[in-house]
DNA sequence: ATAATTTATTCCCTTACGGGAATAATAAAA
DNA sequence: TTTTATTATTCCCGTAAGGGAATAAATTAT
């Protein structure tokens, strides 16, 4: 599996942990505070901030929502 | 983004139904039973059964144990 | 067709998710 | 430093996730 990435940015995610850094540094990224990313992913704040902070628990839908949000792709590809 | 793609597969997913088939197809294909597949991923066999039918809510940990045991990685990458 | 296997559905149960809101802690700005 | 903004943590609460097990339904094999 060979993945050209000229622009944008890539990364396989391990543990829910990697997955809410990355969540984390693109809305840094875009400047948007959790409380102005919640709204738009239509989840609560304390979601966001559970997420970033790598809770194993959260659900994937609201996942999906956040990544959405945030213009990111959710991608799955045998190894 | 350019994906290069020789051999495996690589997919998109839109939803927690898309990542659900996506599991189903691979677990065939390896020629897997639910139950052979939960034991495997630590998690119960009910759990197999609703990700793979698209179940929303399902927790993120327990969705990457079953990637992981299929031999499937988790991207995210920008849009 | 009938039996055997696999999967889906339902139940009971413990646990905790996620929302909202308040507070504490951190970080950033003035 | 002292505000101000942002994030993390805690609480209450309704709801349901997920395990196990039993049953039903569907699929596959004989």
């Amino acid at each position: 599996m060979v993945v050209v990435n000229p622009n944008g940015n890539i990364s396989v995610m391990h543990d829910v942990e990697s997955l809410g850094l990355a969540v984390k540094k693109k809305r840094k990224a875009d400047g948007l505070t959790q409380q102005e990313l919640a709204a738009i992913a239509m989840v609560g704040v304390r979601f966001i901030s559970d997420l970033e902070n790598g809770k194993p628990t959260v659900q994937l839908r609201s996942v999906i929502r956040v990544l959405k949000a945030l213009g990111l792709e959710l991608v799955v590809m045998d190894k």
